[in-house]
DNA sequence: CTGAATCCGGTCAGATACTG
DNA sequence: CAGTATCTGACCGGATTCAG
């Protein structure tokens, strides 16, 4: 037929939908600061320059590659700068952009809410978890 | 050899961190919140309760699974109620909590850090982008 | 020391079909 | 109307290996 299906119609919203989410400022700042590494290593950085290294053994559990790519998207959207010694062997040190400091109070907003209200949220699941046994 | 190896102590030294990280209160605050449905549902029921098909006509992009899932893992936390009206057809509607409501200032911190910091972000993709041209 | 490249196993979101 | 159940393909993080 001529006339769009009504999936097809779907479709179309979905995709506009899509759309408009990557335009959205907030969504876009949730999804780089909720990556799991994004927020450590923000963290780590927060009093002061860092050496690759450094990062590594601060944040035991990452991998080289996550923290490189980490490090890497930080960069590129400004966060925080990268600079290369070239000793041998080479230091390279990672540093908050003025901009990446900015940030640091969203943060604190998170971390304080959560400490706050983070036991009401855990007796909130303990509560459902046992009031609902089976579905597991 | 009975001593352990470096990468077995290392591997250690990830779980205990690993263990570590899922006991911080704020990252999983993070975890829920960066969810890529829990803000636009949270967001939707902000001014009041909603039902469910209401949700999922103006979150758009959500399957029904999706948007189900999230609903649940919501009021598991006790972030949003879910009152079930038995009539034909069934009404199910879907409302903050008072912990739900407190969670919307953080929820604006997000947005305003965004909606004011995002092209100073954006801008500087585009620099990065365009001084490596290759790496894609 | 810092990082790139590759492979791979698990996870998760979406489509589809079915139910009270 | 408001879900549940199942399948599947895509994505992602980690381990490993190689390089400047």
């Amino acid at each position: 037929m001529v006339t769009r299906t009504a999936s097809e119609r779907r479709e179309e919203r979905r995709q506009a939908y899509d759309a408009y989410l990557k335009e959205c400022p907030a969504r876009q700042l949730l999804d780089r600061i909720s990556d799991k590494w994004v927020s450590l290593v923000l963290v780590a950085l927060s009093d002061g320059p860092r050496r690759y290294s450094e990062l590594n053994h601060t944040i035991a559990g990452v991998s080289q590659k996550m923290l490189t790519q980490t490090l890497r998207s930080l960069e590129r959207d400004g966060l925080v700068t990268r600079s290369i010694t070239a000793d041998v062997p080479v230091r390279v040190d990672y540093e908050l952009t003025p901009l990446g400091h900015k940030l640091m109070p969203v943060m604190a907003a998170i971390k304080s809410w959560a400490e706050e209200n983070i036991e009401d949220v855990l007796a909130s699941r303990e509560r459902y978890d046992r009031s609902r046994p089976d579905n597991d």
